[in-house]
DNA sequence: AATGGTTAGTAAATCGATTTACCGCGTGCC
DNA sequence: GGCACGCGGTAAATCGATTTACTAACCATT
């Protein structure tokens, strides 16, 4: 703070030329010219046409020269748009939000867009609590991973994985029933018959739909399942953790089992964890098969099969049809569910079934 | 889509109530009471002593009652604070940035700030444009993890896990002397005395040091590294692969080694996986030590033996040196280096030498 | 000479909140 | 009677850019 001489001379030469970015007004004080006349060049507005290339030139040159860039605050407040979304999901470092989180960053960037992220734990004060910040802070829509949504909302929104049917919002969707499909009927083919199933919290959006069109799959496979083969995970960590006390309860149960299908890889992987412990062999005792094809599904041993979300994608289209809900305002007619295909990927973790199953 | 009577018709029941929050100005005229009051009422600012406690009360009655919340790009533009900063991260699927960054919410979020968030994946002319990008977007402040810095910043920066000392950053380090003394020791301890070591990739800031704390502490040890046992990752995928690559070449050097000391869990997590393919058992044949303690390290298969980084806990301290040095202005004295300390997590990829090793 | 059109711009309002500088009224004091 | 001060506010400037509505000067018609 103290100047030239002092102790902490070597620090003024920072504070010194942090001169702020030049203003529209001063530019066009160094010019000059009006800030209006500026204004009109630099946006090329029709209203510039009287102006001479010459003036424009000067403009242009004056700009660049002093490294001019419009105020983002200033522009916000007059056109009222920030060009700016709210993200929820409920957890950055499982891997499922930060796949589809990729797919939004580049799109929005690319279409001069940014975003803020919120991770809520799935805990239904912090939800509420980021949507009204996120409101506060002029978001011009909402993208809710995994998120349900209560109220009619008072933005564009678009969800991904929320089942909830809400007027006005856009659900990108998997199709669950072909997802059933895919892993029951390589199990089955597999030889399969005692299947277990770890079902999601309650609070995942995709928990109840995914298991109804298990439960039917499995009715249409002839190999309905079993109901002390069903368990639940709990807790909102995102660590195997959940997977493997359920896995545990499983195995605790008594019942049989050659093949499990787990509702996620994290799930999956701390299952898996779970069989070993137990004594149980993947895939030579029980084949496991996981959901969403996270980065760490191909390199968990064994490798995991399991069924592939299109998440970079899911999130593309999310704010695809999102920044449509923004330029068309509300009451336009835009779909209200996408459905977007799984993919069977077939590792190690699943083998025929043991004789002795 | 279509309904009752009009085409539009039910549409218009979204569009109408769809009623802008309410401006200070709108709010004054209701109350008959000019804005300056109710924005000195409002803001308890000292100059509102004189206006008698009734007036206050009817000012927050009509706030309350018509959920007036301030315009935040309008306060912003007043103000010429936007309480938000910038994150640069490589990449935010690969646990690591995770894990920082909900050490940076919880905290930013109590302090009234908020965060944008881009992933440049190491590429340079990326980390340019999201810099620019967010000067732009008027941040206050950057936080870097794992970002080179180049220029000196035009605002107040901290960089986590950042080695180029530029003025007025202040950076946050772990304690890599520690780090590998803590790994090193584990190993010798268990009877290793052929150890490989997969460095992380050139453009990582923490490679460079890394690997000289490993070879200092070799060296006291008295087991030097000898330079067919050490390897590079390359390429710049947050996947195991990365890892895989250079296990397998270490495999290919010929030159036989018990344990390794990979760069990262990821990559650790892909060597695994090459080890195995070779036929090399994990831990019997070779233990392996990773570095970071994601998430997945603990469920791996063999659970992961690894460094542990203390990450949230280094998310929150760049937050708060971050906000010091915004509150502080340019200028003022603050740390230049903060170093926090690693932890050994001692699971099943690590076992004794085995004695033909 | 009046009208109209083009050229080259500018003044002022606006977005919504904050902040500084003031104003009118009543009361108390000298 | 005059003045100072407390009370209960308000007008206007400001942040930086955009946008609408003008104007002043000049040339060309009719």
């Amino acid at each position: 703070m103290e100047s030239s001489e002092g102790p902490t001379k070597s620090k003024s030469r920072i504070a010194s030329p942090a001169h702020r970015p030049i203003s529209l007004k001063e530019l066009a004080a160094h010019l000059g010219l009006s800030p209006t006349t500026l204004s009109l060049v630099l946006n090329d507005s029709p209203s510039a046409s009287s102006i001479p290339q010459e003036t424009k030139d000067r403009v242009f040159e004056a700009a660049r020269k002093f490294n001019y860039r419009p105020n983002f605050i200033a522009r916000s407040l007059r056109a009222q748009r920030t060009y700016t979304i709210g993200v929820m999901v409920p957890e950055l470092s499982d891997g499922y939000s930060a796949m589809v989180l990729s797919g939004v960053e580049d799109y929005l960037m690319q279409e001069g867009y940014y975003y803020f992220v919120a991770s809520h734990r799935h805990r239904p004060e912090l939800i509420e609590s980021y949507a009204k910040f996120f409101m506060e802070r002029c978001v011009e829509g909402l993208l809710a991973v995994d998120t349900p949504q209560h109220h009619r909302p008072l933005l564009p929104v678009v969800s991904i994985s929320g089942h909830d049917t809400v007027e006005g919002v856009t659900n990108i969707t998997l199709d669950h029933d072909r997802a059933a499909a895919l892993a029951l009927e390589h199990l089955v083919g597999l030889g399969h018959r005692r299947i277990a199933v770890i079902k999601g919290q309650d609070f995942s959006s995709d928990t109840e739909v995914r298991w109804e069109a298990i439960r039917q799959q499995a009715a249409k496979l002839g190999i309905p399942i079993h109901p002390a083969l069903v368990e639940q995970m709990i807790g909102n960590t995102p660590s195997p953790e959940t997977g493997y006390v359920a896995a545990q309860k499983l195995l605790a149960a008594g019942e049989p089992f050659t093949a499990l299908f787990a509702f996620n890889d994290v799930a999956a992987i701390g299952a898996i964890r779970a069989l070993r412990d137990a004594g149980r062999r993947v895939p030579e005792d029980v084949s496991v098969v996981g959901f969403d094809d996270v980065h760490a599904a191909a390199f968990h041993n064994p490798a995991l099969t399991t069924i592939r979300q299109p998440l970079w994608q899911m999130g593309r289209l999310a704010v695809e049809h999102l920044l449509q809900r923004i330029a068309k305002g509300p009451g336009s007619k835009l779909p209200s569910q996408i459905i977007v295909e799984p993919e069977l990927i077939i590792r190690q973790s699943t083998a025929p079934a043991s004789p002795h199953g």
